[in-house]
DNA sequence: AGTTGTGAATCTGTTCACAGCC
DNA sequence: GGCTGTGAACAGATTCACAACT
């Protein structure tokens, strides 16, 4: 079923999800087709970016007119894979936790967050917004059991380690890691860390300079 | 006051504070000194890379012994403009927002998070965690008394772009940006644009076509 | 006239590989 | 012997610029 394109930059797949916000949302104001120079300006691309990095999958516009947007976000969704359901675990229901069990992006991408995992008693076996709610060391037969596709990690740093190795090994093949400690991607696995201190601190760097 | 060291790579930047957490936790496990190959190894880089790296900002390495954790650790933080403290603004107390408000990470990077925003009557005029909640109308004039550096934003889209001209109106010149909308950098502003659906979506791409 | 799609040229970032020092 | 620091070589991503199409 996975149809290769040859090679596509990192960077292209990034950009892909975001079109796909802005597709969204034009198509909320109305608009029916969209150029790649209106794609660009509204996120701060160029517009040749946006046309190369469509190019990699096909040809979806038309000359002289643009991209017809329900057409367009159909088909970056399926080069996303978003056009089926996704099973999210999301370990640890912290502060963050709860937002991203919150979180209304999610169910538009197509991402359902099936079930909770935490080690504080008075959490296990409640639920939270109607998710079932296990202790982490039920992981791996829940995860298997439910069939979850990605897990969120939002746990303390000093158990995370241990705690994606086992993710890991109960066969979940992709990770969300908002934890302050980045995980190497392996061989069949993709992980993506996320750390929101860092994103504070790149800013800091060019504000302190001056430079921007 | 700002030292300039000729063109650093945005990746170089992301990578550094990266550096800042692999450092902390060597620390916490008792080592004193690290090697580029260590620092390398625990986040999945390539040890050249670290050292080209830190090469654009000076020496901070002993051939033969790798780097002092202690010394590297104060470089770094300097670099990215860590050896001072921040103010903060929150803009948005919804799910996301809480998870911000009450981030442990911040503080020890040197965040303070000095002020909320949000619209909600029953929560304006209040505090939540010890901090102010004023009305979003009044971030101007508080930005300014306060002397805010840096708004973080997490309200919904539809009022994103608005708000945000207005953050940048009332002189802030550092914006992380977690919305839907995601706005382009200008000169004199730095912008850092957020999005959790979208790192689940990049996710997907490589689990959709069995590429990883 | 307007806008896409794309090879070629350019720019940016990474890796190699080794001299130099501890 | 081990590890840094770095110029040179390489790989990857972006931009240019224009032919092709509506």
């Amino acid at each position: 079923m996975p149809v290769p394109f040859g090679h596509i930059p990192i960077f292209t797949v990034e950009r892909l999800s975001t079109y796909i916000r802005t597709l969204r949302q034009a198509k909320e104001q109305g608009e029916k087709f969209i150029s790649s120079e209106e794609i660009a300006l509204r996120n701060g691309f160029t517009s040749a970016q946006v046309r190369k990095d469509l190019s990699f999958f096909g040809s979806f516009g038309k000359k002289g007119l643009g991209y017809n947007i329900d057409l367009l976000l159909e088909s970056i969704s399926k080069i996303l894979g978003l056009d089926r359901r996704w099973k999210v675990a999301l370990i640890g229901l912290g502060h963050l936790g709860e937002a991203l069990a919150n979180h209304k992006g999610f169910q538009k991408s197509g991402f359902d967050v099936k079930a909770i995992f935490d080690i504080a008693p008075e959490k296990v076996g409640k639920k939270y917004n109607g998710i079932p709610i296990f202790h982490v060391d039920q992981f791996p037969k829940k995860a298997k059991a439910i069939g979850i596709d990605i897990a969120m990690i939002a746990i303390p740093s000093h158990s995370a380690r241990e705690t994606i190795e086992n993710v890991i090994k109960s066969g979940v093949r992709g990770i969300l890691n908002f934890t302050d400690v980045s995980i190497p991607a392996r061989e069949g696995i993709v992980i993506k860390n996320v750390n929101i201190a860092s994103e504070l601190e790149t800013i800091t760097f060019y504000l302190a300079r001056g430079k921007h």
